[in-house]
DNA sequence: TAGAGGTTTCAGAAAGTTTTGAAAGTTCAG
DNA sequence: CTGAACTTTCAAAACTTTCTGAAACCTCTA
């Protein structure tokens, strides 16, 4: 190859290469604590990171997987819309490229996955005390009543929780000015 | 008259445990969402509910756990301060009682749990920004200018994370009321 | 339309997590 | 001190999740 003949970069292209995993696998232990796969996290990274689309069997060999688990990996990213498929005429494979829009990422997560559990949980507090109401209990008013009470203060977590979540995704951005106060005051 | 031992109450007192069985597991369901134990979100919403401390062996009996199994959740919720134990004299027994003060304990684990997750990818992220800066590229400056801006974005996001929950653990109490000045606007 | 180059599927392997139950350890009334 | 009552520990079992690799399946180009 006439092109770079020059092996002469000594390590800079390892360099570079273990610098960008190291942010991966960062960006992958967070997915992982967020509760998706830990691959999940490393592919959008690295795709993220180098900007370029890169093709399925070179994710899989940067970042030491078999094909079916990132085929796996991949379809689940799509579905969260976080990585997109391109095609190059002229060229059979399919090309990665990471959405760039990471409150995009984030704001989908959050309608699609916490809001929903929160809203399951919602229910079942809602339908709970509604029936404990009607529960004709004899003597034991007070003490069921106290725990409709208790019922109650989870519920008014639970809407709290919902709130804050609804206001981060219908804003479609993260705008903490008016919750930080207290910016810079580094102390 | 069914007098003192009556069995009067049909299924009553059935019902009832039903009824804070399902607010305990749909408490487990979003305790394992976060990351925790289903057991331990289990345990808690039931002593929570029912106000009174039980003891170990009643908690075993009413979830259906072995006594291992009641341990280990138990010093771990012990550990976030979501459970207390206590001693009545002349009972070998230990009690044990929910925290009831929720925020506490929500507020508890953001400091311990998400912000150390949070923190740790930073400080990869931070350094890899360095050493991305000093790896004295030929001529390929700009391919890497390119990636340590997109590391600054992923910088930016986690800052602006880490912001949120401090300002929310620092506050020790969840205060909306700023972030949500768009009641019900329907949009 | 053949077939080379790619991608998906899926059963089984590997890894990780939670639960059990019994043995060891504590605690306290007597 | 002793032993009954209770709790903790921990190795093994049960279960869950994730990964692998090869076969089945696409999809283009020639």
């Amino acid at each position: 190859m006439a092109a770079a003949p020059t092996p002469s970069e000594p390590g800079k292209r390892e360099q570079e290469r273990d610098l960008l995993h190291e942010v991966a696998d960062a960006v992958g232990a967070l997915m992982e604590f967020w509760g998706f796969k830990r691959v999940m996290g490393r592919v959008w990274a690295l795709l993220y990171l180098r900007g370029d689309a890169l093709s399925a069997s070179e994710l899989c060999e940067q970042l030491s997987i078999s094909s079916g688990a990132a085929s796996m990996a991949l379809s689940e990213l799509e579905h969260w819309a976080v990585v997109r498929r391109i095609r190059k005429p002229g060229d059979r494979r399919e090309y990665l490229e990471a959405e760039t829009d990471i409150w995009k990422m984030i704001s989908r997560v959050m309608r699609e996955r916490e809001l929903v559990q929160i809203e399951r949980a919602l229910e079942v507090f809602e339908r709970v005390r509604e029936k404990l109401r009607t529960l004709p209990a004899p003597g034991e008013r007070t003490r069921l009543d106290a725990i409709a009470d208790r019922l109650g203060k989870l519920l008014d977590l639970a809407r709290v929780g919902r709130g804050l979540l609804v206001a981060l995704v219908q804003q479609g951005r993260v705008d903490l000015g008016p919750l930080m106060r207290f910016p810079r005051s580094r102390r």
